[in-house]
RNA sequence: GGGGCCGUCGUCUAGCCUGGACUAAGAUGCUAGGCUUGGGCCCUAGUGAUCGCGGGUUCAAAUCCCGCCGGCCCCA
């Protein structure tokens, strides 16, 4: 029994809506706030797996984690002027203490820049503390006016993990950044997300940044979804705030920095990328259950008696031996309401326990991704279980980087980029003279966004707006 | 930023255009019982909505009008 991925692929709007509710991941819509949502015991399960997950990739490269208020007042985040620029039309603000006008309005934070760097500027004072690299997993606020959605466009980021980076050179900084990308590389293939690393075009990096590389992979519809960003940021809030460090030879300069960050969308991508018509499957790298057991029921009650016992010894030797699984002994429900209840919930694996495997003790096991199911020795089921879980964990990363792949594609003319994008939807590369004009242009033209270049340029063709020799590849694509 | 659609038991949907017999219907879920159980079976009973919120029109509003809140879709 194979599953389509007929509803997932062409409707997927709504078969992500149905999932986060129908699995108990994430209420959205409910709430009586525009573009928040509530995270369910299920959901939380998987969001707090995928944070336990960058978390370690930060702690073992030296990163530091901290806690930030949540509240920044006005005349901090008015310091870097580009950077409130790009951010003031989202700013919530508190503007009263109960009855009183406040005197100074209080930013929800939309990022943390502005709040870290002041109190680095406390903290770090010689070059001797440098580098310093901190984190935090927050909640960050920006007033969407745009449409929202839930997880992928919402007015309270939940999952705001956000790195911040102090170092004594412009070149340390982008070595920094460089780390940042491999950390977030790991993290991705953890996942099973594939992705393309663009360059953002100078007229769409981070406000207040040098430059900005991004991660972006692509939904089931076709449109791009940015996934994480890292930022040089330069000297330009330590500039803006007047903080310097004290070098070696005595004299002072302004330190440089960094930040990276990824959010809830990751979560939403795990969910929508590796589905099917029967909900999401999720990958063993983050499941919260891992195996469920499910008895098939015997005609009398005897065998029945030593069938659940069977099933509740598995189910103890899978969780003793670290495989997280639960027993779903219920009698009010037939075995196949369970299939689809679990299945829902993307299991990786289900274990049959029926009249069948109590006679020659095994266990029958079906792989939550193609449906194949075997019979497996008692005696050897946790490493069949193993190995299952690794096999489901390739397979589907290499599922999602194969239809991936196959969505980007190389064009040489405008005309052939229109139609693709309009069409299938995907990602486009085009040569590119490298001038901003005929960037928008581009935008303009197949009414998509620039996601920007390969960090190694590729100087093939002739730009498809001027037809001058190209000194980079662009990359478009509808973004959510 | 522009345009459109929508909000009715926990959930999905009917009713709305053309106001009155709506005391708001059905399915699903949930609760209890029975029958089943290797892919959502069936039967019985029960539970459950002052129709998103506020105002207006009217003898009469789920239905018409205005405002707000929230959701979805399309275009920029």
């Amino acid at each position: 029994m194979k599953v389509s991925r007929q509803k997932w692929s062409s409707n997927f709007s709504e078969w992500f809506d149905r999932v986060l509710s129908e699995a108990e991941i994430y209420d959205y819509g409910r709430y009586p706030v525009k573009g928040v949502g509530v995270w369910m015991p299920y959901g939380f399960k998987i969001r707090q797996n995928i944070i336990n997950l960058i978390r370690r990739l930060l702690d073992e490269t030296g990163h530091e984690e901290v806690l930030f208020p949540l509240l920044v007042p006005e005349d901090l985040l008015r310091k870097e002027s580009e950077h409130v620029k790009g951010f003031e039309r989202e700013v919530f603000w508190v503007t009263k203490g109960g009855e009183e006008e406040l005197e100074l309005k209080l930013a929800l934070r939309p990022t943390s820049e502005v709040a870290i760097t002041f109190m680095e500027s406390l903290w770090l004072k010689g070059y001797s503390q440098l580098p310093k690299k901190f984190y935090q997993i927050v909640s960050v606020f920006r007033y969407e006016t745009k449409a929202t959605r839930p997880m992928i466009r919402v007015r309270e980021l939940t999952t705001f993990k956000e790195a911040h980076t102090v170092h004594m050179t412009y070149e340390e900084a982008a070595k920094q950044v460089e780390e940042a990308v491999q950390i977030y590389s790991k993290f991705f293939d953890t996942l099973g997300i594939p992705y393309l690393i663009s360059r953002r075009p100078e007229w769409d990096k981070f406000a207040g940044a040098e430059y900005t590389i991004a991660f972006d992979t692509l939904m089931p519809d076709g449109r791009a979804l940015q996934i994480g960003t890292a930022h040089h940021l330069g000297q330009h809030f330590t500039k803006a705030m007047d903080y310097k460090v004290t070098k070696a030879d005595n004299t002072s300069d302004y330190p440089h920095q960094t930040s990276y960050g990824i959010s809830d969308r990751v979560v939403a991508t795990v969910i929508a990328l590796h589905g099917d018509d029967h909900g999401p499957v999720l990958p063993p790298s983050i499941a919260p259950v891992l195996v469920v057991i499910i008895p098939i029921p015997a005609k009398d009650e005897q065998t029945q008696a030593k069938l659940l016992e069977f099933a509740r010894q598995i189910n103890s030797t899978l969780n003793s031996a670290g495989i997280s699984s639960v027993l779903d002994g219920s009698d009010e429900r037939t075995p196949g309401e369970k299939y689809y209840y679990w299945e829902m919930r993307g299991v990786p694996i289900r274990a049959e326990i029926g009249p069948r495997e109590l006679d020659n003790d095994t266990v029958f096991l079906k792989r939550r991704d193609t449906l194949e199911g075997k019979s497996v020795k008692r005696d050897e089921l946790v490493p069949a279980i193993r190995e299952t879980l690794a096999t489901i964990q390739k397979d589907l990363a290499e599922r999602a980087w194969r239809d991936f792949k196959e969505r980007v594609k190389r064009f040489e003319d405008i005309q052939g980029v229109k139609k693709y994008l309009s069409e299938r939807g995907g990602i486009a590369e085009v040569p590119w003279c490298g001038s901003e004009t005929c960037g928008l242009k581009v935008e303009e033209e197949v009414q998509a966004r620039v996601l920007g270049s390969p960090l190694i340029p590729n100087g093939e063709g002739k730009c498809v707006i001027c037809g001058r020799g190209a000194k980079n590849s662009l990359r478009v694509a509808k973004t959510y």
